[in-house]
DNA sequence: CGCCAGGGCCATA
DNA sequence: TATGGCCATGGC
């Protein structure tokens, strides 16, 4: 049978709530964090960040790279990813870490810029638009690629037609985009390829991978 | 012990 | 444009 976006939306709302989401306590611990967890556990970004005293956009700024690698070691590639921070934070400063400054600027102008920096492709660019400065713009990951195939919804495969399905069948709305992603995250926690079954199906029948 | 996790870069064809 | 190797840790 088919099911809309909006009925899996409501569906996960019931039965998780509104998740006002990203674990994180300042729009760039936003920044870091989705930096960290690029193919990596979230448990190991909690561990990389609990490693700081402070995480401010000036300490990673006047740290030495292989200083910053060894403080987020847990997250793993931490080579890389003392890089990307140090390019991230780089773009951030030339709005001088204002958050509303960034804010004021056009979406796509924003989103290019991030996309041009090194370490920041799509799902990393769209976290950090999203879920650290509220632009409407729908971030689409693993799991929400999971999801699609399984229901199966016609969203096609890359990152930007899966991005621009959500998109078109969305009211163009930061909050829903946040929420709706925040809840696909959520739920897959519970449906990751570790776990292929589950007892109770929060989406119920609908669900193809439990099979209920 | 091997597989996996909220990717992205780069070389290659 | 489309693969494939690479990056690295910690949980299970």
């Amino acid at each position: 049978m088919n099911i809309s976006l909006s009925e899996i939306y409501k569906t996960l709302l019931d039965r998780y709530g509104e998740p006002r989401w990203w674990p994180a306590n300042t729009p760039y611990e936003v920044i870091v964090g989705a930096i960290l967890t690029q193919n990596t556990a979230w448990s190991n970004v909690e561990k990389a960040i609990a490693g700081f005293d402070e995480l401010s956009p000036e300490f990673v700024t006047e740290t030495d790279g292989a200083e910053l690698a060894r403080r987020i070691r847990p997250a793993g590639f931490y080579n890389q990813k003392a890089e990307y921070l140090k390019a991230v934070t780089a773009w951030f400063s030339e709005y001088d870490f204002d958050v509303s400054a960034v804010r004021r600027q056009p979406l796509q102008k924003v989103r290019a810029q991030l996309l041009s920096t090194k370490g920041v492709g799509p799902e990393t660019a769209d976290s950090i638009l999203l879920y650290a400065f509220g632009f409407p713009t729908f971030v689409s990951d693993a799991y929400t690629i999971r999801l699609c195939s399984r229901y199966p919804l016609p969203a096609g495969k890359g990152y930007s037609s899966v991005k621009a399905y959500f998109e078109d069948n969305l009211p163009a709305d930061a909050v829903i985009f946040n929420n709706f992603h925040a809840l696909i995250v959520i739920n897959g926690k519970e449906h990751c390829r570790s776990k292929p079954l589950c007892d109770s199906c929060p989406l119920g029948e609908n669900c193809r991978r439990c099979g209920v």
